[in-house]
DNA sequence: TAATTTAGTTGACAAACTCCACTGTTTTTG
DNA sequence: CAAAAACAGTGGAGTTTGTCAACTAAATTA
C-alpha cells in the first residue's frame, strides 16, 4: 500500500528527472561522444589501471565493442594501454594528461548543466535539496551493502 | 560554495541512481523495445491525440526516424493515426486498446524493477524516502513553472 | 602436459539513428 | 489573391552504434 505509493512516486520522479538532467539520448551532454564512449572514459577516470574485462562487466557491454572504443580513445590520445606485468593478456588502462583534461571538461559541462537547473533555488532551498538527496542516496545505498 | 557542494552531490547521485534504476543501456527494461521506441509509446500514452511533430520536439529526435518508429508501432497494432480535422498534413496519434495494455505491462515491469530496489527498506524508511523524493521533485519543479 | 578458461581482437553483420531531398499542405506576405 | 515561405510527414541512402561468433595468445586446472 505505502510501498505502491512510493513506487509510483519514483516513476514520477524519473519522468521528471531524466529529461531535465538531459540523461536521455545518445550523446553525452551534447558532446561529440556517445554516452557509452563517455562512460568508458569515466570508468577509467574513476578507476585508473583497470582493464577492459572489468569495464565490460561493470558497464555490461560487449567486449568486442568495448575493445574498439578503447582503441579509438587510444588513437585520439586520451588513454594508454600498458601491458600488465602479471598477465600478458591484460592491458592496464590509464588516461593520458590530455585524457584527464578532457574528463575535467566533461565534468565541468555536467556541473554547468546541473548548476543551470538549480539557479532559481534560494540558499535555503539548496540546503533542503542537499539534505533530501542525501537521504535518498543513503537509503538506496543500504541495498548495495547487502 | 554551498552550491558547488550541492552540484557534486547531484553528480554523485546520478552515478549511483542511473545504473541502479537500469536507466542506462539501449533496451527499455530488457524489453524487445529500444529506449526510444518505448518512449514514443509513453509519449502517446501520456498525451493521447498528440502528433509526430510534438513528439519529435519533446524527445528531440529526428522526424524521419520518428516517422518510421510510428509506422512500426502502427503495423504492430499498438497505435493508430487519425488524420487531423483541422490540418491535413497532421496525424493525431492514439494508442489502441492493445497499445494501452502494452503500456500497462511496461509500467508494471518498471514498478517491479523499482520495487526490487526497495525491498530492504522498512516501512519507516519507505516513508522517509517518499518524503525526500517529494522534496526534491518540488524543488526541481519550481524551475519548470517559470 | 593436455584440456579448459580467460583477455582481448577481428570480421561480418544488424540495429539505431541521421541527413537530405521530396510531396502535399498551410501560412505568410507583398 | 498569388507567390513565397514554412511546416508535417515520408522515403532513400548513408553513418554510427552495438551484437555475435570465430580466433589468438596467455593463464589456469586437472
Amino acid at each position: 500500500m505505502e510501498k505502491n505509493k512510493l513506487i509510483s512516486k519514483i516513476r514520477e520522479f524519473n519522468r521528471l528527472y531524466m529529461p531535465m538532467m538531459k540523461l536521455l539520448g545518445n550523446h553525452y551532454l551534447g558532446s561529440e561522444y556517445s554516452v557509452t564512449e563517455a562512460r568508458v572514459f569515466f570508468e577509467i577516470y574513476q578507476n585508473e589501471g583497470c582493464n577492459a574485462a572489468h569495464i565490460a562487466e561493470t558497464m555490461n557491454i560487449d567486449k568486442s565493442y568495448l575493445s574498439r572504443i578503447i582503441s579509438s580513445h587510444e588513437k585520439s590520445g586520451y588513454i594508454i594501454k600498458k601491458c600488465s606485468n602479471t598477465d600478458k593478456r591484460v592491458y592496464d588502462l590509464f588516461l593520458t594528461d590530455r585524457g584527464k583534461q578532457r574528463a575535467l571538461e566533461f565534468i565541468k559541462n555536467s556541473d554547468d548543466e546541473i548548476g543551470n537547473i538549480l539557479t532559481h533555488l534560494s540558499d535555503d532551498e539548496q540546503q533542503q535539496m542537499y539534505e533530501a538527496v542525501e537521504i535518498v542516496m543513503n537509503l538506496l545505498k543500504k541495498r548495495c551493502e547487502k
